[in-house]
RNA sequence: GCGCCUGUAGCUCAGGUGGAUAGAGCAAUGGCCUUCUAAGCCAUGUGUCAGGAGUUCGAGUCUCUUCAGGCGCGCCA
């Protein structure tokens, strides 16, 4: 139920409209004045009285009844009660009858949503630099689909360029295949570090680089099983981290896709006349626009990077016929998608208003940044293990008889790795640091977690079935307004955004708000945990478990949308 | 040099469309388990919101400017 609406319904000015009070009305800054609060310094300016007059007008005005219970009038502000008891069951009955649906809606039904995100290199082991691409890719396409869009993950593989030329080379040259097979994606970066080395002493391995590029592209037999293995190598690592994650994808073709098209862009370019020559390459030329100029094709005749986006682009606009198209990539490639998007707009194509570059801040290992070919690197499998190892220690040391302890510790631990990423702004650049992620106190999704199996321990206990819409206004039937403590109502008022915060995360394309969400609502539920018995409170207890069961439900839902599971117990 | 981003407590960060006294966590100190999981809760202290100017009844939030840091700027992706 949309409060705010409620109360700019009843409130009729001269010459203002109810949207323009919906807009005004605000949650109050602190619940000692009301829950929603209008400010009356604009209204007062309009209507040419003071704001404090006009504040304590609205109040005496207001028509109270069973939703607005207490209206109230301070410093110009006109500050509104909602009658608890209302609150609280309409918020409760919503939460316990949609379950896990709680927080989902139909939205965006009929509307398709194309993500773009992780887009791993093959041959490139996964390090921490790609974690928030995935992480918050995947949030947003898991909260895309709960609001009822159709939702198109897709993993742009990069499996296009010379680099596979050096790699095939040097595999055919220095690989072992048993090393490999044990060693995985490790290995075969050893080797690539080991040609640029070589590279440094011998010029002549470029040539050969760009030798085996070609052979590749020309389907030289060997080559291309030797990058196939790459690949199969590839995908079978990033599945199991992906499995791990909770992450999926759609659509996994790779730039090396979209070669084939190249020359229908640089034709379609060329008859309108965009392509210019520069040094014998060509260009887009952008200077009118106020950036540097759009590279099309090499001076070899080589398409770049931004060509294959465009013709990457256009693909999936027509297989998916998008209503949105959302690339998660980090932030030093802000030009580049100003520019694609720019050069597509050029090419009159009206859907570009509906791509958006999705960007975030960098990784970087104490002020240096991560490079696989200097060894600047911090491997993910490495920090999941890790953070799963301290979470079995924990356990260890807290409650050594619970059962699946191994299991547990796996969601714990990756429940840190997600957090890591997603628990502030996204454009912040992230020094990372096994200390903070290895902390399991504080605002951290193990205390979320924790919270949760407080709740679902005395849910147990409390053996209620709370499930039937009926059954749930039956219990609650009784329940008046001072039964519900200040501690309760907050936690109730902040049960009820959960819908809203959901529709935020996507206006403003940034999970944390999910995160910081979630941990409010585990405060909330912490204090109200020590404040007052829920098993032994006589007639409050039914009441009391339902708000339990909400708040599991909905903290639940939450984690789930980051991809965390919450343990039963822990 | 030009463009984009960031600057809030000792540290890490929150602060929807400008609104009432700027908030959390970590770290520190002290309390709370013979009642529901102490991975928790409660209490205590610190802020020139980078500096300056402007718009406004009202600015951490908008505009301009200075400073500091990061990223990017034609044949890599």
């Amino acid at each position: 139920m949309d409060f705010k609406k409620y109360i700019a319904q009843n409130i009729i000015l001269d010459g203002i409209n109810e949207e323009e009070i919906y807009a005004l009305v605000t949650v109050a800054a602190n619940s000692s004045f009301g829950d929603f609060a209008l400010p009356c310094f604009t209204l007062a300016v309009r209507l040419n009285e003071k704001p404090f007059t006009l504040a304590k007008q609205i109040a005496q005005r207001y028509p109270k009844d069973q939703i607005v219970c207490e209206v109230e009038d301070t410093k110009g502000y006109v500050n509104f009660k909602i009658n608890r008891e209302y609150w609280t069951k309409v918020t409760l009955t919503k939460i316990l009858t949609e379950g896990d649906e709680y927080g989902s809606s139909k939205i965006g039904e009929g509307k398709t949503i194309c993500i773009d995100y992780s887009s791993i290199n093959i041959a490139k082991p996964f390090h921490i630099g790609h974690l928030s691409t995935t992480v918050l890719g995947s949030c947003l396409y898991k909260i895309y689909k709960f609001l009822g869009y159709t939702v198109v993950g897709i993993n742009y593989l990069g499996d296009y360029g010379t680099q596979f030329g050096k790699l095939v080379y040097a595999f055919e040259k220095w690989g072992d295949p048993a090393l490999i097979a044990t060693g995985g994606l490790r290995t075969i970066n050893d080797l690539y570090v080991k040609f640029h080395k070589q590279a440094k002493l011998d010029a002549s391995l470029e040539e050969k680089a760009r030798e085996y590029s070609k052979k590749i592209e020309e389907g030289d037999s060997r080559c291309v099983s030797i990058y196939e293995t790459l690949k199969a190598i590839t995908l079978k690592e990033v599945t199991a981290i992906y499995k791990n994650l909770n992450v999926e994808f759609d659509d996994w073709l790779g730039e090396s896709h979209f070669i084939a098209k190249v020359p229908d862009v640089v034709k379609e370019l060329d008859s309108m006349h965009l392509l210019t020559e520069n040094d014998g390459a060509k260009i887009v030329d952008l200077a009118e626009h106020n950036m540097p100029p759009a590279l099309i094709l090499r001076s070899d005749g080589a398409s770049l990077y931004l060509t294959r986006d465009i013709a990457a682009a256009e693909y999936r606009k027509e297989k998916y016929n998008f209503d949105k198209s959302l690339y998660v990539v980090a932030y030093q490639q802000n030009l580049h998608f100003k520019q694609l998007f720019k050069v597509l707009e050029l090419m009159d194509k009206n859907w570009v208003g509906d791509m958006q570059h999705i960007a975030y801040g960098m990784v970087s290992i104490e002020g240096m940044s991560m490079s696989t070919r200097n060894g600047v690197v911090i491997y993910l499998e490495d920090v999941i293990t890790q953070c799963i190892c301290k979470a079995e220690s924990i356990i260890q040391a807290k409650n050594p008889d619970l059962p699946d302890l191994a299991e547990v510790a796996r969601k714990i631990g990756l429940g840190a790795v997600i957090f890591s990423v997603v628990n502030m702004n996204r454009i912040k650049d992230v020094v990372f640091s096994y200390d903070k992620i290895l902390n399991f106190e504080g605002e951290t999704a193990c205390y979320v977690q924790y919270t949760c199996a407080r709740a679902n321990s005395i849910l147990e206990k409390g053996n209620i079935t709370l499930q039937e819409k009926n059954s749930i206004i039956y219990l609650l039937k009784r329940l008046e307004s001072d039964d519900i403590s200040n501690t309760e109502f907050d936690l109730i008022k902040k049960l009820s955004e959960f819908p809203s915060i959901l529709q935020m995360t996507l206006e403003k394309h940034e999970p944390c708000f999910v995160t910081r969400y979630a941990i409010t609502v585990a405060q909330l539920f912490n204090k109200f945990y020590m404040e007052s018995p829920i098993l032994n409170a006589n007639s409050y207890t039914t009441y009391r478990l339902a708000l339990t069961q909400a708040t599991l439900t909905t903290l639940t839902n939450a984690l789930m949308l980051l991809g965390i599971e919450v343990p039963k117990k822990m």
